[in-house]
DNA sequence: CTCGATTTGTTCCCCCGTTCACAAACTCCT
DNA sequence: AGGAGTTTGTGAACGGGGGAACAAATCGAG
């Protein structure tokens, strides 16, 4: 979570932790249901998702009660009534801003129209880029932002801009009324309240890597620095 | 943090929440410091990285006490501090298997030599690929990963395939002697003791986003679905 | 040298999330 | 029908992290 909370909480409310763990859920459940497999217990469903048992259980005890004790669960049934509860039933309109080699990787991603996200628009401010077709869409100015997101009720938008752009795409944004950014710029974005951020950051998982990696190996560099 | 601790913990203990915060941390001071700050004080340093100044000066406890009461913290010294406990003062040889589109970005980011990684080789399997050169590296096949890794001494791994073949990399890259994997696949590894994996993964972000989006436009869809 | 202003380092408290453990509920076999 | 075996859903204990608040330390003015 990196955004402020609305104020007005609705109904029954999902743990963070539990939310960034539904998609995984899924996930595991699309694999069983593709193998076969129609039941399975919170046992299995667990190992496929790479979680404790007893945790997925509470997890999903904040759906409802959707599985039979004794049994297990539906896998169909349990994967619709997952995929409801997240949202990805409809579909969501996403542009993705700044076509550079992040911007065609993520264009081109397979898993975005087959989870329920269809990208409508492909921005870039640079001139030379706008000729471009990716993935069947065609680069257009990123003034165009505003009409777009109009048109589609686009509410997701995608940073893949160098850094030094990003406050500045971040702002033109939330101005033409987007709510949740998903920001692969390594930059730290500060947007309005009711304005959901979430950074994905290549360096700084690399970095947390380095860290662990470091220590393995028995902790060298241990001089005080006076 | 995804896999197992290692048993025998050495030294001081830097709780996981502020190891994945030193980065950040990092990033605002190199920012100051190109800016021309000399020194700051945590309250600013806070608001740069987006974070409260109190978490900040915990944080920064962990790892000595490098400020001046009074005065802030000079930023070249703080840096340099930070940079040694994460462990990028020294170089990270790095190995990104699968040079896809998302292959192509990640081997292109320049904030890899930047932070102290270094790609040392790009592999893939299918032999067209290997053909090319990128970034100026050239693509080799998979099977040479065993050799290139003894060969520089590679810890960190980088899988950029597709999900069905990232469990078959992740294998062979523990075995080759890595023992640490970023992961970009939409699956859940499984590795060995003593193996550090993180994943990055888009569409979970994107789904996460989507369910806090679906409950900002006053959560429809409440039957109850008996 | 002393006093006020500033800022760090740290203590204390609270909340969220994880995990264990068990009662409730269901199936199947006899 | 009844009992044994499974598996879910949840109550309770526990640990970690976040934030407020304060004491300790440093600087600068007079």
């Amino acid at each position: 979570m990196t955004s402020a909370r609305t104020p007005h909480e609705t109904a029954r409310e999902i743990p963070e932790a539990t939310v960034a763990r539904l998609p995984v859920y899924l996930r595991a459940l699309s694999t069983l249901a593709d193998s076969g497999t129609t039941t399975c217990s919170s046992e299995a469903l667990a190992q496929a998702a790479g979680v404790n048992s007893a945790k997925l259980r509470k997890d999903l005890s904040y759906l409802g009660s959707y599985g039979t004790r004794g049994v297990g669960y539906d896998v169909d049934y349990l994967r619709y009534q997952i995929a409801r509860e997240i949202g990805v039933t409809q579909d969501w309109p996403v542009v993705i801003v700044g076509i550079g080699n992040l911007g065609h990787a993520l264009a081109n991603f397979s898993g975005f129209r087959s989870r329920g996200f269809r990208v409508v628009a492909l921005l870039d401010a640079d001139p030379r880029r706008q000729a471009e077709v990716v993935a069947g869409v065609d680069v257009r100015p990123f003034d165009h932002l505003e009409a777009i997101v109009a048109e589609h009720g686009v509410a997701i938008g995608v940073i893949a801009t160098p850094a030094a752009a990003a406050q500045d795409v971040a702002d033109r944004m939330v101005e033409a009324g987007i709510t949740s950014i998903l920001n692969f710029a390594p930059t730290v974005l500060s947007v309005g309240e009711g304005v959901d951020v979430r950074k994905v950051d290549l360096s700084i998982e690399l970095q947390i890597l380095a860290y662990h990696e470091q220590r393995k190996n028995g902790a060298l560099g241990e001089e005080d620095a006076s």
